[in-house]
DNA sequence: CAAAATGGTTACAAAAGTATAACTATTAAA
DNA sequence: TTTAATAGTTATACTTTTGTAACCATTTTG
């Protein structure tokens, strides 16, 4: 790796721990004002909303929390009916999660009370700059999936 | 605001609440592992790397963290010698925070730290990728700045 | 079939983040 | 000049996150 590469990574890395904060203080305090769940329950809801079938292993792979932290996190979500437990035919170890009709409803309309918090934020924003933070969005989501799983 | 509008904030959403607990992967982790700081104390580290003196009340404000959490986390950072409280001559209620050489070196020392472990799961991205990831956690993060401050 | 590996749960402890009220010191305002 | 507002600290309580060890059930391996 050349010292150009370097000095990138350093860069990345620094934007990344400026951009993590400012993550915490516009979501996690929304997600505390505007729902009952957990920020790292939604993270889970959030997860199960983009995989329709997921095991307990591969949400914490996912999401890098140990398993009892997942089992926690599912065990909220399924007493709010959120999530269903489905135990796999094939490896009767194995316990399968399923967003529940009310757990996809619920995620949407959490997507919505957080939009609208932060579209009032948001709305400082140009059609111009919203479109860069949507595409620049994807693109750090889609890389960091990439090397983080 | 018309619906496609509407629509972008959504998937913006989206994709902050999936990269937040990535990043809290990514990063927290190998913060615990690689020093002796809270993550919070490091992110209030390098705020005061890009601004050379703030008062406590702004950090708070730049953060989203109340005052008293803002006292601890430069408490800590005091006892370790890496920040310096500064007395404002003009209004003496005003505690202004600076970085410390030791400071503005560990911080450094602390990027780099937290870069070799990223830089093993970055190795997997080609150049062009690279590139990209930089472009985007920059644009993720100038336009968070502009919202969120 | 016995042993090892895997998937998941339970239980406990420690660290960090979060919220809030009450307080001192200082400055600004009436 | 008394009152109100601001900046910061102290103290406390609570929630969440994080880490780990031990455990059961099931599957795979030798």
């Amino acid at each position: 790796m050349n010292e150009n590469t370097t000095k990138t990574v350093d860069k990345i890395i620094e934007n990344l721990i400026y951009i993590h904060p400012l993550l915490s203080k516009g979501l996690t305090r929304t997600i505390r004002a505007k729902t009952n769940l957990n920020p790292g329950s939604l993270y889970v809801l959030g997860l199960l909303s983009r995989y329709p079938l997921l095991s307990m292993s591969e949400i914490g792979c996912k999401l890098g929390m140990p398993k009892p932290h997942v089992t926690a996190h599912i065990d909220k979500l399924v007493v709010e009916n959120l999530v269903e437990r489905i135990s796999d035919p094939n490896d009767r170890r194995i316990v399968n999660i399923k967003l529940s009709l009310k757990g996809k409803e619920n995620f949407d309309m959490i997507i919505k009370e957080l939009s609208s918090e932060m579209r009032l934020r948001i709305n400082k924003l140009d059609e111009n700059k919203l479109v860069q933070l949507f595409d620049s969005s994807n693109k750090v989501r889609e890389i960091l999936v990439e090397i983080t799983f």
